[in-house]
DNA sequence: ACCCAGGTCATCA
DNA sequence: TGATGACCTGGG
C-alpha cells in the first residue's frame, strides 16, 4: 500500500508496495492504459491524465497535481487498501497461492461507472485488443481531446457527448452489433431511466437489476460494472477464462454458472472479486487449457 | 474455410 | 427456467 510521498518539480514521488503497473493495466480489468516506456504507463480517467513510472515499489507521477492526486488518483488506483492482508486472506490453498503469487501487484481500479459500463458492454463475445481498439476509437469520436507531452489522448465521453447519435454513426468505430447496445445505455443513462451512478451506493444484486435493463447488459458484464466501477468486490465475473480456470482448479467441466459464482461466494466472501482477478490474470497470462493446469 | 474472443439476445420447449 | 443458434469484426 501507499507507504508515504511528497511532490518534487511538478511529480509525485512514492513508495508503493503490492503494486506493479504492468499486471495492473495488463490484467484485463481496463482498456485505457498504454505502455509508453519500459516501466511507465500513460492512462486518462474521467478527463485527467496520469503519467506513471515504476522502479520496483518506488513510483513516480507525472502530470497532475497534489490536490488530484490525493483526490482522485489515490482512491482510482486503490492506494490505500492492504493488497498483503486480501492475498493472506484468500490465499487458502495451493492454486490461490501460486495464483495472488503470480500477480501480485495487481489492484483493483475504481474506474468510472459509465465508462466501465460502455466498455464491458464493447467486451462481450470479443477480445481485448479488439475491445481496446473500438473504446479508443468511441473517445475519438465523441471525447474531449487532451494533450500530453505530444500525445493526445481523448476523455472517456459522458452520455450527453453522445446522446442524439444512431447506429449509423458509430459505424467508424468497427463495434459491429454492439452499436445498438451502446445506444440503449446512452439514452438509457441521459434520460436517468438507469443510474449507473448510484452502483456504489446499491446492494449487489440491486446494482445487477439496475444494470441489465440496459440491452447487451447480461449477468457477466454487470458484474464487471460493479466489481471495476462499482466497488462491489464481493461480484465473480464469469466469463470463458474465469470458467475455464474455476472449473479446472475446484470443481468439475460444464459447471452452471450459478454453481461457479456459489463456490466463489463460499471460498472468498466479499473478497472473490479480487480472487477472480488473480485468476483471471493467472490463466490467462499462462494460457491454461480447459482442464490442464501448466 | 473455420474457430475464437472477458456474452447477450431471441426463440422455443 | 433452461437450452440452442446467431451475431459484427479481425486474427490465427
Amino acid at each position: 500500500m501507499l507507504k508515504d510521498y511528497y511532490v518534487l518539480d511538478r511529480e509525485i514521488h512514492a513508495k508503493i508496495t503490492e503494486f506493479d503497473l504492468a499486471q495492473t493495466f495488463e490484467c484485463g480489468q481496463c482498456f485505457r492504459w498504454n505502455k509508453i516506456y519500459d516501466n511507465g504507463y500513460l492512462g486518462i480517467s474521467s478527463g485527467k491524465v496520469l503519467e506513471i513510472e515504476q522502479k520496483q515499489d518506488r513510483f513516480v507521477f507525472r502530470g497532475t497535481d497534489r490536490a488530484t492526486f490525493e483526490g482522485y488518483w489515490i482512491d482510482y488506483l486503490d492506494l490505500k487498501r492492504d493488497y498483503g492482508k486480501i492475498i493472506e486472506k484468500i490465499s487458502t490453498e495451493m492454486h490461490m497461492i501460486r495464483a495472488t503469487e503470480y500477480g501480485n501487484g495487481i489492484r483493483i481500479l475504481l474506474q468510472d461507472e459509465w465508462e466501465a459500463l460502455v466498455s464491458f458492454i464493447i467486451s462481450s463475445n470479443n477480445n481485448i485488443k479488439r475491445i481496446k481498439k473500438i473504446v479508443e476509437g468511441l473517445c475519438k469520436l465523441y471525447g474531449k481531446p487532451a494533450d500530453y507531452k505530444n500525445n493526445m489522448l481523448f476523455a472517456f465521453p459522458d452520455p450527453k457527448d453522445i446522446y442524439g447519435a444512431g447506429c449509423e454513426d458509430l459505424g467508424d468505430i468497427k463495434c459491429g452489433y454492439r452499436a445498438g447496445y451502446i445506444i440503449d445505455a446512452v439514452e438509457k443513462v441521459h434520460l436517468e431511466e438507469v443510474d449507473v451512478y448510484s452502483i456504489r451506493n446499491m446492494k449487489y444484486e440491486e446494482g445487477i437489476k439496475e444494470l441489465m435493463r440496459i440491452k447487451g447488459v447480461g449477468p457477466k458484464v454487470a458484474d464487471c460494472v460493479l466489481l471495476y466501477g462499482g466497488a462491489k468486490y464481493e461480484s465473480y465475473p464469469v466469463d470463458v477464462w474465469v470458467k475455464r480456470v474455476t472449473e479446472a482448479l475446484y470443481l468439475k467441466k460444464d459447471s452452471k454458472p450459478a454453481d461457479i459464482k456459489d463456490l466463489a461466494r463460499n471460498m472468498w466472501g466479499d473478497l472473490a472479486g479480487f480472487a477472480q482477478q488473480y485468476l483471471f490474470y493467472y490463466a490467462r497470462e499462462n494460457k491454461l487449457e480447459t482442464g490442464v493446469d501448466k
